[in-house]
DNA sequence: AAGATGATTAGCCGTTTAGCTAAGTTTTTC
DNA sequence: GAAAAACTTAGCTAAACGGCTAATCATCTT
């Protein structure tokens, strides 16, 4: 099933740099070469090679050459990796906040006579 | 509107260690102590008090002192920053899914006579 | 064929990270 | 009131990170 390995730490590490966000927010339908990523960020290319690096080995991109440009392509299916793993977190988190809203209930309902259904 | 910095860049950080993924799914209702978190990491304390300052600083849990033993609670709310990223990203690279299936579909056209499925 | 353009490799450098030990501090508990 | 329990602080180390330059390779363009 799985075919490729999640691997989130891969993952976050990679999402945890701003310039790297920036970059992936930047990927458009064609494929975005290399140079044009560069441009925005300031930075030199070797640098950029490297964070591009960082994304392709989390899967969050693929790349192709066309000539002498590279094109960088996201790659969606590994963000449902994340949002795989915030949902759990975010159901396990939520029978706290159960307890805690009913918990608060009780307390409106010692300050608050109005019937309870 | 935005109470507190997302700071996506230190939540992102904070996920990136598998070891602190852990402590995350470990939390519960309750609030759990540092000592008990620690037990199932075989790290020494202070290696994971490091850890929890670290998701402390990226708001992804509080804590509260009772006694001499610390409580750590989880932080659902951070997570929705994280999850609205990820849908803005999401969001953006379906554009080019969609245009790339109906690029493809226009390829099967003109290549493949038999009907899909 | 030569030069320009885009990417790549190799390697340097300061900072941050994740682990550790050793030595506290603060609250129980006996 | 002494010892145990639970955390805390300070400081060390090796490895990883994010930036750089310089030099090289590969592909257009003229």
């Amino acid at each position: 099933m799985a075919k490729y390995d999640p691997n989130l730490s891969l993952i976050f590490q990679a999402l945890s740099d701003p310039t790297r966000r920036a970059m992936l927010a930047r990927l458009g339908p064609e494929g975005v070469a290399v140079s044009d990523l560069a441009r925005p960020t300031g930075l030199r290319l070797p640098t950029v090679m490297r964070h591009l690096s960082v994304l392709e080995e989390a899967g969050l991109i693929t790349t192709t050459k066309q000539g002498r440009t590279r094109l960088c392509h996201p790659v969606p299916e590994t963000l449902s990796e994340v949002h795989t793993w915030l949902e759990a977190r975010r159901r396990e988190w939520e029978a706290q906040l159960d307890r805690l809203e009913s918990f608060l209930e009780t307390l409106e309902d010692d300050n608050d006579p109005e019937p309870r259904n």
